[in-house]
DNA sequence: AAGAGTATGTGGTAATAACCACAATTACAG
DNA sequence: CTGTAATTGTGGTTATTACCACATACTCTT
């Protein structure tokens, strides 16, 4: 377990090397290392600890009651999986989590995290101060997919992204973080089709684009 | 200000009168009253406040670039909107809030959640748990709607719901807390597409329902 | 500069859902 | 019980997208 690391990650942010020491103490941290394929949690499972991927990858998936599985989100190292279902402490998982690859993952328990308040360390308030921020985050980028993705048609969806991006960026130049390929995943659409609705907004002088570059008209 | 309404709040949900107090004053507690109509945040902004809805509702908007509105969410008597960009504090909007009919609105500065821990107020540790439970709960939320709206066909949205919910309940027989409409809705298909795909899965034997009422085959 | 490999765009077809009009069923007030 | 309103289901048409095959453009290495 190395501290330099976890001390960079955005859990662990802020704090010294003695609060971090404290805070995995208090937390109940254990590592465990999983191979490729393994299940590190399984949908139906509760969990009081939140996991910190600390070499590979994870996966999360859901496989339904009819045998279909889906790929929901992939979890690279120094990130966080099950915050949410830890922190609530009696929401069942709806998803598996399974090793990428060859896996080190770093347990907390952060199920009481009243009780750290109690203890009044440095530590508790910087670490919950982390974890709100993290929240915070992806909650942001949830609704903000959400809303990319709730008009039916392609072009609809491009204009909801674009119109945010523009909005983030205070302009109506910008450029994209995706290619083709990955902002047709991001939109739930087609690539082809995200191609073909590019090229016809255009055509009909709502944008202007080259690669990942946009122009709002 | 109702101080026992707002005890009832998630937010504040704990906490003893005198916390409370504090807490208001320390978070530069204010209310304000809006018209219907009437905007109460711009997309665009940056707000350090989250707002507490104590009368009325509000609603998230979305205004595009090209003069499209579209009605994101609604929000009721004691429930929060914003938190996530208050908490943030260097994310600008990307939503309206807009003012469904008369309202009252208690803003609470929340910016510097860092300072709290500084204070070392008990109420400081109430509040980020009390945040950090209705931020994880809105990301169980968000998350399960993005996946169950994943797929791109009628039928692959409802299997990822239902099979979400009898996990949730631990059986293969369950009420559903929608009617068709809103089902169709929360899924983003048309409601008489909804109807006939539920015909289809039926004759297919996969599923049995009556009304909001479901049982797995 | 050539060639391989990746990324992007285009054309055509089949599948699917949106949309509209309306029928059937259920819930409920009087 | 009856009429009315709300909910749910069905049929048919049109618009849109997924899907496949392939063409073109770009990138990077040698």
């Amino acid at each position: 377990m190395d501290i330099q690391l976890l001390l960079s990650t955005e859990l662990f942010k802020g704090m010294t090397e003695e609060e971090l020491s404290s805070a995995l103490l208090s937390l109940h941290a254990e590592e465990k290392a999983f191979e490729k394929g393994q299940t590190i949690l399984h949908a139906g499972d509760v969990t009081e600890k939140l996991g910190l991927v600390t070499e590979g990858s994870v996966t999360i998936e859901s496989n339904d009651a009819w045998g279909n599985r889906s790929i929901l989100s992939h979890i690279g190292p120094l990130q966080l999986f099950a915050e949410s279902y830890a922190l609530l402490h009696d929401e069942p998982l709806l998803v598996d989590v399974v090793a990428n690859e060859p896996s080190c993952i770093l347990f907390l328990r952060v199920y009481d995290n009243q009780a750290f308040g109690a203890l009044s360390q440095p530590w508790a308030f910087k670490l919950m101060a982390n974890l709100l921020r993290i929240s915070s985050m992806k909650n942001l980028h949830l609704s903000g997919r959400g809303f990319h993705t709730a008009p039916k048609t392609v072009r609809g969806r491009v204009m909801a992204y674009l119109n945010t991006v523009s909005l983030q960026v205070k302009s109506s130049e910008f450029d994209i973080p995706f290619d083709r390929q990955q902002l047709a995943d991001y939109l739930n659409v087609e690539r082809t089709a995200l191609s073909k609705e590019l090229g016809k907004m255009q055509a009909d002088g709502l944008i202007k684009t080259k690669k990942s570059h946009f122009i709002l008209c």
